[in-house]
DNA sequence: ACAATCTACAACCATCTGGTTGTAGATTGT
DNA sequence: ACAATCTACAACCAGATGGTTGTAGATTGT
């Protein structure tokens, strides 16, 4: 039994994350967004793409939760939540914990009462 | 024009990270070969899927960097990078940097379009 | 020698992805 | 009222992606 049975998986959403991060203009949008707000179409400007590709990409920012957007008048401003990007920290601190050994779960991967001392088998 | 003419860009490194990163399958071939050390075959045992497969995931957790791997006899054994993982929280801290205000190269993101003092008008 | 195992890689296929254009609705400025 | 601007979204298309099967080479065990 899979304990953790959330409507939303934690891999549907690190796909989305990682996925969203994959792309370096998407990349780009997220730096300018988290630098301060922009509204799609100024930052379509800055891309050789039309606004309709950039718009694709913030709506995939934004459903990775990387972006949020509201609306102004008739403009939609992007934002970058940082948040969401320390959450994607957080993943890497994960696979940072398995390597070490210190596995969160460790009834799903190791047997308890490890006393083997594996310690330094690195180079 | 992005003045960023790299010879081995950092944002094709970027891709090939979060590419990497952004497939379930990966991610868990990563934990693994992070955990110890994996022949390919050995791996491929986890998954609903053909051993070419499980090769093809490999491959590209490799070419990321992610993973290294070495040959003993006739098996190949894959082993996760923990330095490699870090670099993408690197990546990660720059965009928190970003947010922060605190860009290293303020020439490369903002044109001076606006004479209006940027103080820091976050939510 | 021979069979079994492990890896590598090519060829192929369906679906996803990143782009395009076009159309339409909502808001703003004159 | 009207034109300009901004957004949203559909339809479409080429190339990338994730899977398959098949073939072949190298290593191991008997």
């Amino acid at each position: 039994m899979s304990s953790t049975s959330d409507s939303t998986d934690a891999e549907d959403r690190a796909d989305a994350l990682f996925g969203a991060l994959a792309d370096r203009t998407r990349r780009d949008i997220l730096r300018r967004v988290l630098a301060g707000e922009h509204s799609v179409s100024r930052l379509a400007e800055h891309y050789p793409m039309s606004f309709a590709a950039v718009q694709k990409h913030v709506a995939i920012l934004e459903r990775a939760g990387l972006v949020t957007k509201r609306r102004v008048g008739r403009e939609a401003l992007a934002s970058g939540d940082v948040e969401a990007v320390r959450s994607v920290g957080v993943l890497l601190d994960e696979l940072e914990d398995v390597w070490r050994g210190r596995i969160a779960r460790i009834d799903d991967l190791l047997a308890p009462d490890s006393r083997t001392d594996t310690t330094t088998e690195k180079s």
